[in-house]
This record gives structure tokens, C-alpha cells and sequence, in this order.
DNA sequence: CACCCACTAGACCATCGATCCGGTAACCCG
DNA sequence: CGGGTTACCGGATCGATGGTCTAGTGGGTG
């Protein structure tokens, strides 16, 4: 495996860090999307040569990785773990002070999105509860990128990702699941399937694939008259419950 | 919406048709990954100008929707529905001879993939084995395929698509789900997710991501313990009964 | 003061998706 | 039968991209 997580960061002196690097790449990201990304125009932003990036970062998917992770730190998490060793820069595991200042709309062009419920705080209540925060604000927060849809192809092995992944593994042993592997699998492919789903349909103009599937009743009666236009947070939520319901079931066995 | 799906077709009187352009680019991708699909190779593939693609088709993007959509042309459904009107060219919904001879394994590079159930034929016993039947059998396509997952991030609208969603619908709907929208969502969302995944995962060199995360157990125990070198299937079908049995939970209230 | 190393950048390369423009062969209509 | 329209083909080319080569520059250290 060759990516930015395992190659060693090279000391920076200042001006240019991979810090400001990433943190414009991530706005570049926000105000114009994926296919906007380019070298030379995120090296543009930050007043320097394309060339330039190239001494920090490898690649540009790694700047991708960068971003995706950096993502994840808007994720709170329920009970923080404890924090370990020091974590390679620009990616430091979770603020220390709780991002709530992040705005929970900041979507550049659509319709609103994740608007409902957005990543909560501390939450007790049964490991059912926990995760369902989890998850709510694991989809919350990748929804306010909506970029990020188009890129969850790629390992998630950044510091911030891990570290929820973690947590949630750690979640589900607590409650009781001898081998939390399948249950956090199939909460994550949850998670990151509703979301690309989600922005994939909701990023065409509203209405269109509706008028598309109207068009084909005779083929597809069931589809066209369910629709597709969801209303994403209750259904993410149901969807969600029959998952954690299912879990539940297997636990107390 | 502008699309493949909702432009109408272009006549073809011969020679090369939208048919064998599909089929070159599904062998392309196969052989070689959808990095190296280009316009270019793709012409040379078919003994022709990189041009005269552009005569059949609008962008590379439209190259890419039809194959993915040819992709789910081998999924059988275990009760074919009734043909209705004629398609597009080279989208015949779903052979008249079931696809038996797709040979279960052409992975180009990595291990083996989807080597447990592959697409089941017919399929009795309640609402529950249907569907496991149809979700097993899109996901064994899909990784029949692994370039298909840098590609779920674009609508699934092409006619075999749309008719494996809509027999998931009825069969929810026959089932006894008055709003089957939440519980198709779900389904569809955990199996993108999840063939997401294993492709994400197993693409890199077997035991690396192992090794990664061997590295940092102290700060990710849990995840170093169980480790992500999954039993592929099993974990897929696990994750699916808890689906499944919530959606069951659900129904019968 | 000399040197070195972190860091920057202009020019450049191969390649890509897509288009311009000039063809050619089959078919239709008078 | 013959002129023209339509369906189809492709070489050359455009603008843009990711990434490299090579030549610097400036501040800190010995």
C-alpha cells in the first residue's frame, strides 16, 4: 500500500504547509466541486506553482485523501477516546475544542441537504443510540461535501476516519457483539451507499428524475409511483432502523 | 437530466454500432481498469477513429453508463417480468437466454472475488430468499466487474437497472410494504456500499491494509484485532440477514 | 562567510476528452 | 439514371490536465 497515511511527512519550514494546503483544497472542493479540483488552479489559490504542491504531496489523489479525511473530523464522536501519539500534520485527530461552529449548511448549489439531523453531541441511551449518532453524523458531515460522493471509492485509512471506525467497532463490542466486524461493515456500506445515492440523484435539477421514470410508467409502474424524490433523512433513519434492529435481534442471542 | 437514457437514439445503419462499441468497452475495462479506458484505445479496439465514436455516442461519460448498465444485464431475477415496449439500442432488458455462461470468475488482477453465491436462479420460499436471491446476484455482478465501483457514483437509470429496481419494489410491495421506498433504499444503498468497499479494500496488495493497521494498534486496538481482511460473502450476507430481518420486524406491525 | 537544504517556479511532456472540417458511400426521389 | 441528401468516418487540432526537469533563491547553520 502506497498512500499518504503510510509514507513518512516531511518537515515543513513555514510559508506553504500542508495545512493551508488541504484546507484550500477543501474550499476549492466546497465552491466548485471535484471535477474543478485541478493542481494548477488549487496552486493559484494559494498564490504559488502548481509545482510547488508537488514538493508536499505526491500525487493530487493525495490531496484528495487529505481532504476526504479532514471530512471526518467534523464527526463528533459521543465519548472521545483518549488521544495518543502525535498524528502526521494536517491531519490531527478531532479539535479539541467541538467543531459546532461548523455551519451545517454549507452546500454550493442544490437544494438543502442533510438537513435534518445533523451530527450530535454526547448521547447515552444504549449502544443503539450511540451508533445511530454515529452514523447520523458520519452521513451529516459527508453530505456537506458533497464532492465527497464521488470519491468514497478510495481506502479510508486517514487518522480521522480510523479513529471513528475505531470507535465503533469498540461501540459494538461494548454492547455485546463477539465479532463486530460484519455488524460495523454493514453499517458503514450503510452509510456511504445512502450517501452517494443520495447526492447522485438529488444533484440533478429536482423533479427531473421523476419526470424521467413519469415518462416510463408502462415499463416501471412500482418505481414511478413511489418516485424517487425521498425525503432522505426519514428515510436514511428507517433504513437505519431496520439495521439496528436486525443487530439487536442477532445480539441477544 | 441529460443522459444516455433520456436522448433519443441514433439510427445505426451498420457497420459500427452502438452495440459493439458497449461491448469493446466492457472487454477494455475488464482487461485492463477503467483508468485505461480512453476514447482513443477504445477506437483502436473497434478499428477506428477515436472521432467516429463521438458520432455514436455524446461524451466518454455515456460510454461509461452503458456499460455499467450492461453490467446488471446479468442479473437474473428469480421471476422475469413481461416484456414490454422496445428499447434503445444496446440495451436489450435481459437476454431471452438466462446469462448461465458468464463465467463466474473474470477478475483480471486480484484474488478471487464474489467466489461464493453468485446469481441465483428462480428462487421460492417468502419475500426474504427473493430477495437475498436478487441483492446476491447484484453484487456477485458488480464484482464480476470491480471497475464498476469507482463508477456507482453516477444515477442508475439505464433500462436494466431500472428493471432490477423496479422487480425490488413489487417484490417489497407484494411482501406487504406499504411504502417499500425506505426498505429499497436500503437494500440498494448496503449493496452499492458494499461492493464499494471490498473492491476499495481488496484492490490493494492482500495484507497490506493489515500490516497499515498492524503498525498502529495502539491507537486503533479494536480495528488491529479484528482486522479488515474480511471473509468477503459471509460478512455480505451476515450484514443482509440483519437487514433483512429488521425489514421483516417492521412488516409485520 | 560559505554552504546547504528547504522550498519555489517556469518551461515542458505526454495524454486526454472533445471538436473542426473535410471526406465517402449508400440510399431516396424525381 | 443521376443529383443530392443523409449516415457515417477520420486526420488534424484545441485546450486542459497531471506530473517532471531543471534552475534557481533565501534563510539558517557551521
Amino acid at each position: 500500500m502506497d498512500n499518504v497515511w503510510s509514507r513518512p511527512a516531511k518537515p515543513s519550514r513555514q510559508t506553504l504547509t500542508l495545512d493551508r494546503i488541504v484546507e484550500e483544497a477543501l474550499a476549492l472542493l466546497d465552491e466548485e466541486g471535484v471535477t474543478r479540483l485541478t493542481m494548477r488552479r488549487l496552486a493559484e489559490r494559494l498564490n504559488t506553482g502548481s509545482t510547488t504542491l508537488y514538493w508536499h504531496v505526491k500525487t493530487k489523489d493525495d490531496v484528495l485523501d487529505l481532504a476526504l479525511d479532514a471530512i471526518f473530523r467534523e464527526v463528533r464522536l459521543p465519548t472521545p477516546l483518549p488521544p495518543a501519539a502525535p498524528n502526521p500534520p494536517g491531519n490531527r485527530p478531532l479539535d479539541d475544542r467541538p467543531r459546532e461552529d461548523v455551519p451545517a449548511e454549507t452546500r454550493p448549489k442544490g437544494g438543502p441537504v442533510g438537513s435534518g439531523p445533523v451530527g450530535v453531541g454526547p448521547v447515552d441511551g444504549g449502544w443503539q443510540a450511540q451508533v445511530r449518532g454515529l452514523m447520523r453524523g458520519w452521513r451529516a458531515a459527508l453530505l456537506r461535501h458533497p464532492w465527497s460522493a464521488t470519491i468514497l471509492d478510495r481506502p479510508l485509512m486517514g487518522p480521522n476516519a480510523l479513529e471513528r471506525t475505531e470507535f465503533l467497532y469498540e461501540t459494538l463490542t461494548t454492547a455485546g457483539f463477539p465479532a463486530p466486524k460484519a455488524a460495523a461493515f454493514s453499517l458503514s456500506n450503510y452509510v456511504m451507499g445512502s450517501v452517494i445515492m443520495q447526492v447522485t440523484l438529488q444533484d440533478r435539477e429536482e423533479g427531473d428524475t421523476g419526470a424521467f421514470l413519469s415518462e416510463r410508467a408502462d415499463r416501471y409502474p412500482a418505481l414511478a409511483e413511489h418516485g424517487l424524490d425521498h425525503e432522505w433523512d426519514a428515510t436514511f433513519d428507517e433504513g437505519l432502523g431496520y439495521l439496528l434492529a436486525g443487530m439487536e435481534q442477532a445480539r441477544k442471542k
